[in-house]
DNA sequence: CTGAAAGCGCTTACAG
DNA sequence: CTGAAAGCGCTTACAG
C-alpha cells in the first residue's frame, strides 16, 4: 500500500511516532521487542519514510547533485555509471543538473543549492576560469561539499579526482618520438575543455624537448563535420603521427587517411586519448591512453561521501593510474 | 548569501511570509507595488525557496524519477539527453535510479516512490514480463503518472513512446530481400530487451513471407567478446546479409568479415538498427535504421508533464517516425 | 526505553 | 489584497 505514513505504523504497532522514527534511525536505542514489533508492521505495510519530510526535518536529503554539461557525451555517461554504482552502495540518491553554455552560472548553482543536495559532484569541464570560480565560490558559500570529477581546476582547496592527463600525453608523445615519428600532430577541439588543455600541455612539452615544433590542429567535436575538415589535411601537411583528444576524432581521421592511401601503422601512427568502446570498432584497432572514466566517477563519489560524513580525508586531490594500450594503429 | 529563508525575505520586505509565498506562486494575487518590493528583496538576498520544504508543503516536488538499467549504454545516455532538455524547459528536476538485474523490483520501486517524485519515466527495457508487471502495478497503486520511454510493454493503459521497431525491421529486411539477398541473418542479443523482441519479430515475418528460413544469431552485447564469437561464423554459415540490433555488433561483425576477405557491400550487406555515432566511424559507413532516441526521450518527458499536470491527452501510445539511412555498407 | 512537543521551511485554505 | 494559523511527515532534544 502506498502513502503509508509514520502515523499509520505507530498506530498499528501501538507506539508513538517517535519510536517508529528511532527504529529506523537509531535502532539500538529501542527495546528489542518493541523494535521487532515495529519492524514487522513496517514490513506488512510496506512502509518507507517520505524522503522529503525526512529531508526537511533532518536537514539532510542523502541526495547528491551532479553538475554536468552534457549527458550524452560518452565520457559523461561513463562517469555517471561509476557515480551511480557507488551512490547506490552508500544509499545516496542522485539528482542531475545540466548547464547550458549560455546559462548564468550563478543562477544554475542557485538551483542546485536550493534543491538541498548534501553534496555536489562537478563534472562540467567546459567552463572557463571565470565561470568555474563563480560556480565554486557559490558552492563554498553554501557550505556544501563538492568534488571535481574529471575536471581540472587549479585550486589547492577544491577536492578532485582525475588522471594526470598532462603526463599521460607527454608519455605517449615521447613513445611516438622514440619510435622515430617526427611530424606528430595533436588533434584537439576548438571548444574549451579543462582536460584538453592538460593534454595539449603534455604534448607540447614532449615536442619541445625533442626540438620539434608542436602542431595543434583544432576540430569541432562533431564527427560528421570533421570528415570534411580532414579532407584537405594531407595536401597541406606532412604527418607521420596523430594523437587525438577524443577517440572519435582519431578514428575519423584514420579513416580519412586510409581513404587517401596512407598505410597505418606503417606510414602513420594514430592514437586516441580515451579508450572508449570505439577503439576496438575501428580497423585497425586504436592504440589508446586508457582513461578509467568509470573509476574516476566511482572514486569521486566515494570521496564525496567522506566529506559529507565529515570523515578524515588524507588527500583531497586524487590522480588515478592510467596505462597505454597498444593496438594496431601504431607501430 | 546562502541559507536565506522566506522569513528573511518577509522581514526585509515588511510583509508576512504568506505574501512572499504568493509572490512566488500566485503573483497575480498580490498588489503590484508589494510584489515589486518583495521581488526586489528576493533578488538582493539571492533567495530561492527550499525545494524540500516546498515539496513537503505542496506535496509536489516538481521532480521526475528516471528508472533505468544502465546509464552508460549509449541509447540510455541519448534518451537522458532528450529528457533533461525538456525537463529543464518545464522546470522539473531529475532524479535517476538504476536497477540492477538481481534487485527486487518492488523494493526498487518503493525507493522511487518514497522519494516523492511527481512522475516516472521508465527506461529499463531489460525486465521480463513478470518484473515489469510488478513494477508497473506498484507505480499504479502509488498513483504516480508513468510513461515508458523506449520500452515496449503490451498494456493498453500504460502510456509509452517509442518507434515501431517491428515494422522498421520488417521494412529493412524486405529491402534487402528485394535487392537479391537471401541468406540474411539477424544478429540479436542473448539478453532480454523488450525492444529487440520486436526487431526479431519484424525480421522473422519478412523472411517467412519470402519463404525463407529466419536465422537469428545471438551474441553477448560485449564487443570484445563478439569478435571471437564471429571468427567461426563464416566457416559454418552462408551469409549475404546481416542486420544487427546494435550498431556496435554490426560493425564488429563487418570488421571480422572484411578480415576474412569478404567484400562489403558487393558480397555482403550489413545494417545497424540504431544509427549511433559509430555508424559513421566505420569503413564503409553503416547503413542504419535511424532510431531517434533523443526525440523519444524528449517526447516521453513532454507527455509525462501532461499527465502530471492532469492535462487532456489524445494518444497514450506514441510511435515516432523513423527512416532508413543508406550508407556504404549495403548495395 | 518511550512519549509529548517543538520545529524543519514552506503552502494553503480561511478570515478579514 | 494581506495576515494568522494549521499542516505537510518526519527528526530530535527534552523529560520522565
Amino acid at each position: 500500500m502506498a502513502n503509508t505514513t509514520i502515523y499509520d505504523v505507530a498506530g498499528a504497532a501501538k507506539v508513538s511516532l517517535a519510536t517508529v522514527s528511532r527504529v529506523m534511525n537509531n535502532p539500538e536505542k529501542v527495546n528489542p521487542e518493541t523494535r521487532e514489533r515495529v519492524l514487522k508492521v513496517i514490513k506488512e505495510l510496506g512502509y518507507r519514510p517520505n524522503a522529503i519530510a525526512r529531508g526537511l526535518a533532518s536537514r539532510k536529503t542523502t541526495t547528491v547533485g551532479i553538475v554536468m554539461a552534457d549527458v550524452s557525451r560518452s565520457s559523461t555517461a561513463q562517469l555517471l555509471g561509476g557515480i551511480i554504482d557507488i551512490a547506490k552502495k552508500y544509499e545516496y540518491s542522485i539528482k542531475v543538473f545540466c548547464i547550458g553554455p549560455d546559462e548564468d552560472i550563478e543562477d544554475a548553482m542557485r538551483i542546485v543549492v536550493a534543491e538541498q543536495v548534501d553534496g555536489i559532484l562537478f563534472l562540467n569541464d567546459e567552463l572557463n576560469k571565470e565561470k568555474m570560480t563563480l560556480a565554486l565560490n557559490y558552492i563554498k558559500e553554501s557550505m556544501i561539499p563538492v568534488v571535481l570529477s574529471n575536471v581540472i581546476f587549479e585550486d589547492e582547496e577544491i577536492p578532485s579526482v582525475a588522471i594526470d592527463y598532462e603526463t599521460a600525453t607527454y608519455e605517449i608523445t615521447k613513445q611516438m618520438l622514440a619510435s622515430g615519428r617526427k611530424d606528430i600532430y595533436l588533434f584537439s577541439t576548438v571548444h574549451i575543455y579543462s582536460i584538453n588543455n592538460k593534454k595539449e600541455a603534455g604534448y607540447v612539452q614532449a615536442m619541445k624537448e625533442a626540438g620539434l615544433e608542436p602542431k595543434i590542429f583544432r576540430t569541432s567535436g562533431d564527427v560528421s563535420i570533421n570528415r570534411l575538415h580532414f579532407e584537405g589535411f594531407f595536401e597541406n601537411n606532412k604527418v607521420d603521427g596523430v594523437i587525438a583528444v577524443r577517440d572519435s576524432i582519431a578514428i575519423s581521421f584514420m579513416n580519412t587517411a586510409l581513404d587517401h592511401g596512407k598505410k597505418i601503422p606503417e606510414e602513420l601512427d594514430v592514437v586516441g586519448l580515451q579508450n572508449t568502446k570505439y577503439s576496438i570498432l575501428s580497423r585497425p584497432h586504436l592504440t589508446c591512453v586508457d582513461t578509467p572514466v568509470y573509476d574516476i566517477g566511482a572514486v569521486s563519489m566515494r570521496l564525496l561521501t567522506k566529506y559529507m560524513k565529515q570523515e578524515e580525508v588524507q588527500e583531497n586531490k586524487v590522480l588515478l593510474p592510467y596505462h597505454i594500450i597498444k593496438r594496431g594503429s601504431t607501430i
